[in-house]
DNA sequence: CCGCTATATCGAGACTGGTCAATATCTATC
DNA sequence: GATAGATATTGACCAGTCTCGATATAGCGG
């Protein structure tokens, strides 16, 4: 796959994955946790913990506040916003008369077994 | 990354891409779309437009029904309510009371520069 | 049965992404 | 400054996946 472009393929990218949506509902039952605290409830080394953060700091779902030593991270309403809104996307269906489609199918006068 | 069991992960994984986004989106405009129409409208060929189908098929994405020659695809009234529901899990927030964290930062006395 | 069109599957190549060990950076404390 | 703990970065490895060309399958019409 070609690196996306698409901002809303990067929000979504970023909660497609099993350790991330884990730190996202985490997040979201704690308000706010420290970094040291993911390593723990989602099995995995402390490295990969941080490069997950960062994948979540740079889609925009997390915010990060430095504490002295440690860091505490939070959802970003925004992006909580963002994602509610591409459901809102989806759930149109049935949008348009299907007399409105311009491809292929249509410009057939006749289907076979319609 | 090993293939995640969750399904919610697979929800959403079959979401993070630019093509099938495109795809469920088309699928909000024009409610039903034949599945030789997405050829067109996503930049790709036809075995990928294929595979990007299965997957959204195997995530409960869409439907598809044969008519014919033709397969028409729309999307599951399902799916988009479980990523709403996924939305609504995210959205929270603040839930708790940071004192009944559990976890390293909670347990020392003393926070450095709180 | 044969040709035509739509769709699916297969196999291969290229690229992406998750994970870890090792190491670097930053902060606080002594 | 030296030390210790928390977090970030680097480099490498491996698994997954996106894409395509070639081919197979399925339905329709003659």
């Amino acid at each position: 796959m070609k690196r996306s472009t698409d901002p809303d393929v990067l929000l979504l990218q970023a909660t497609a994955d099993p350790t991330r949506l884990s730190i996202l509902r985490e997040l979201s039952v704690e308000g706010e946790v420290c970094a040291c605290d993911f390593s723990d409830c989602c099995g995995v080394g402390q490295p990969t913990v941080s490069h997950h953060l960062r994948v979540l700091r740079e889609a925009g779902w997390v915010t990060a506040e430095r504490r002295g030593t440690w860091i505490w991270y939070a959802i970003r309403p925004e992006a909580v916003a963002r994602f509610r809104g591409l459901a809102g996307e989806l759930e149109a269906g049935q949008a348009r008369p299907v007399a409105e489609l311009s491809g292929k199918a249509q410009q057939q006068a006749v289907r076979p077994a319609d």
